[in-house]
DNA sequence: ATCATGCTGACGAAAACTGGCAGCAGATCC
DNA sequence: GGATCTGCTGCCAGTTTTCGTCAGCATGAT
């Protein structure tokens, strides 16, 4: 039995015992070597599964790794169908991308039934207009808002002046036609929009920017409230 | 990337898409020859993985395999939060409601991090010029297309010529500022878009309708490339 | 304090993996 | 019927990964 396949068994063995196991039984129960496993557990952990292990213990696989399954209400599929839909219309590749991935795992995991209902929804995104490509990859915006990490963008604005700045980002806004990404200036030493479609590069730095980023959201709600009361923003 | 994190992601990949692929596509999407992936296509089978291969079309995995999907990455997430935050937004408040609750049922299975991730996404939908007010509750609509029956509209065109027609709904299509009821008219004998918002009532029969809504589906969109494919429809 | 257990590093032999090529067979398209 | 697409398999050589062993450290339970 290769690697790859072993891993798979390793999964369905942890998800069978609900109590701490040891590394030792575990080992036996699929036929390879103490220090085997414990490379085994670190690669399933690399990928995202959290398995813990305490000293003197034992492991547990922590729910959280498997999707289990799940039950929704018809109207709720069509909820998350038609959301889905608009992101994998409407937002940029690795995003729509994203969206399609994320339906489909929740698909995994329906009854048979709920299954088809997502499949036929009847709900559509119509075609809009065209929407102004980036010329940046925007998975950097949102890995750095994310992080929390700064900015350094080379930016046009409508009159087509450009400049540079390093920008703490915290938001990005989509509006039908366009995106802009809402941070803190500190060329400006202010609150800042920029248009995705008008950034020119973008490089993530190392550097975390001082603020949280929850935080920043909320002063800059608050400026905006003050500045246009009838122009609010909602969260949720 | 191992082997095995490139079988994990293949699965995802294969759930992805549910029409056929073909191994040259799927080789290229993970990044590998097409010789290994014709490997590791084996390799799933082999642990009971039913993906359907046939000459001249490509992969489809059959749903149900033993192994469920492992848990969302964080830019699934946040697509999901965009979306249902474009369906809170924009749609009418029944399946608003809905979106949010799905994502709260989502939100429940998730492991401390990403249900934070999930609660802290900086994605937002920006308000954009206000959507005309459906008088009709448009439930009812969804209702009847996911049950296939007629409905017994009272409609107003643009000229605000009032008519009165049976429909047989199959479709709910989502522009920015409109949305499109699509079905056959039994006045018209053809296929008619009614603007939802300029419907004046609407009542749900008990008649099912004689064909199945995705054979419609099919008709109506051949139909509409034959008539032009670049021209948008319009509303009746 | 002692033991069980998790966890890590190093190392060399063994195993698996990989890509390229070549060829066959079934499906689909024209 | 022929062209083309696609799945599938065998072979091979170079490369990479994997594996067990040993050794040692840290942590929590008893």
């Amino acid at each position: 039995m290769s690697r790859s396949e072993r891993l798979f068994d390793l999964l369905q063995v942890l998800r069978r015992h609900r109590r701490p196991v040891s590394g030792r039984v575990l080992a036996g129960e699929i036929g390879v070597s103490l220090r085997t496993l414990y490379r085994d557990i670190a690669s399933l952990q690399a990928q995202g599964a959290t398995i813990e292990g305490e000293a003197g213990v034992g492991y547990v696989l922590r729910p959280g790794f498997l999707l289990p399954p799940l039950m929704f209400p018809p109207e709720e599929i069509e909820a998350l169908v038609l959301g889905s839909r608009w992101v994998a219309e409407r937002a940029d590749g690795r995003l729509a991308e994203a969206a399609r991935s994320a339906l489909a795992r929740i698909g995994a995991v329906l009854p048979p039934d709920l299954r088809e209902e997502m499949e036929g929804s009847a709900l559509f995104i119509a075609p809009g207009a065209p929407i102004p490509a980036d010329a940046i990859d925007p998975a950097i915006l949102r890995k750095a808002i994310r992080t929390e990490r700064k900015l350094a963008l080379r930016y046009s604005d409508a009159n087509g002046t450009a400049s540079e700045r390093v920008v703490w980002p915290f938001a990005l806004a989509f509006f039908d036609q366009v995106r802009l990404l809402i941070g803190w200036c500190e060329l400006r030493d202010d609150f800042r929009s920029f248009r995705t479609d008008r950034i020119a590069t973008v490089e993530m730095t190392e550097t975390r920017y001082p603020t949280r980023r929850a935080d920043l959201l909320r002063q800059w709600k608050q400026v905006k409230y003050a500045q246009h009361a009838q122009e609010s923003f909602s969260a949720e």
